[in-house]
DNA sequence: CGAATCTCAGACGGACTGAAATGA
DNA sequence: CTCATTTCAGTCAGTCTGAGATTC
């Protein structure tokens, strides 16, 4: 074989969409083998996530922060409450929500949840020096900001 | 309302991992739109990268240098014959083969297509000075280059 | 009235698997 | 016999749409 039959064209590699869209693959597969170790999915992190930062919420409210579709929310806090992790009670001042509350089980959850992200990430960005992490992570920052309403 | 209702999470946004995946959908959406004003689909940019760089190739061996499965890639040959951007012909040394070329037309539709992803890599980058851009593409390229074999 | 919420059922495109046919 | 290639049919998980019931 005079080329090699598996090498990836170099108008791909040297295009930033390209190499986010490999890297996220990457992550993402690395993401749900941690999650699923420990018994959750990514929805699960996200609306624990929302719950611990902004406390209560509607599954309403919880769906836009997280970007989880409605129908899914649904889905995902069933899981949630089977498990103990979250309460659902119908919302007094408002009485077609339910009022989403995360409960200490599910706190403790989350904390465990979040030190698999932790690690997640570091072996993401095990090849980069610190400066260089803190780095790449600015620049996606920022992209993000501008890409993503503001 | 007292907290905002549609913002995500601090320990997702500080997440490397999230903030790959959240950029991925907006280049992939641009880049999905960017293709299809122009009729075409991700998967034939890809093959005709390859078929550019190459040249004449197996279908398996395209698959292999594209990431894109044996399946999916027959069907995409299909739109590209059809269109008479390549050729499919019998490889004459192993007749288990075909052998897939590029026509003229194929060459310049692939120019076409390749202006438009050019236009899209600007778009996605215009936050950033030119010394940011470059510095992030490094720094993905070597993230991926760690993390799929080589 | 129009709009928002919660829920379920099903649609939809994308990635992938299995197997058959052919030939190295 | 084992392995690689091409092709088609069909599966599977993830995302999203539609619609109904309820309440604002």
């Amino acid at each position: 074989m005079t080329t090699a039959e598996n090498e990836t064209p170099a108008r791909l590699r040297a295009m930033p969409s390209w190499l986010l869209g490999q890297l996220s693959v990457h992550a993402h597969r690395m993401l749900s083998e941690g999650l699923a170790a420990a018994g959750a999915r990514g929805h699960h992190y996200r609306l624990l996530a929302a719950l611990e930062e902004f406390g209560p919420a509607s599954q309403a409210a919880l769906g836009r922060r997280t970007g989880i579709d409605r129908s899914d929310v649904v889905a995902a806090l069933n899981d949630l409450a089977g498990q103990g992790f979250v309460e659902r009670s119908p919302d007094p001042e408002d009485r077609r929500r339910n009022v989403i509350t995360i409960t200490p089980a599910g706190l403790e959850a989350f904390g465990r949840l979040d030190e698999v992200l932790a690690g997640v990430q570091e072996e993401l960005l095990a090849p980069l020096p610190a400066a260089d992490r803190d780095q790449l992570t600015r620049l996606l920052g920022r992209l993000l900001e501008h890409h993503s309403g503001r």
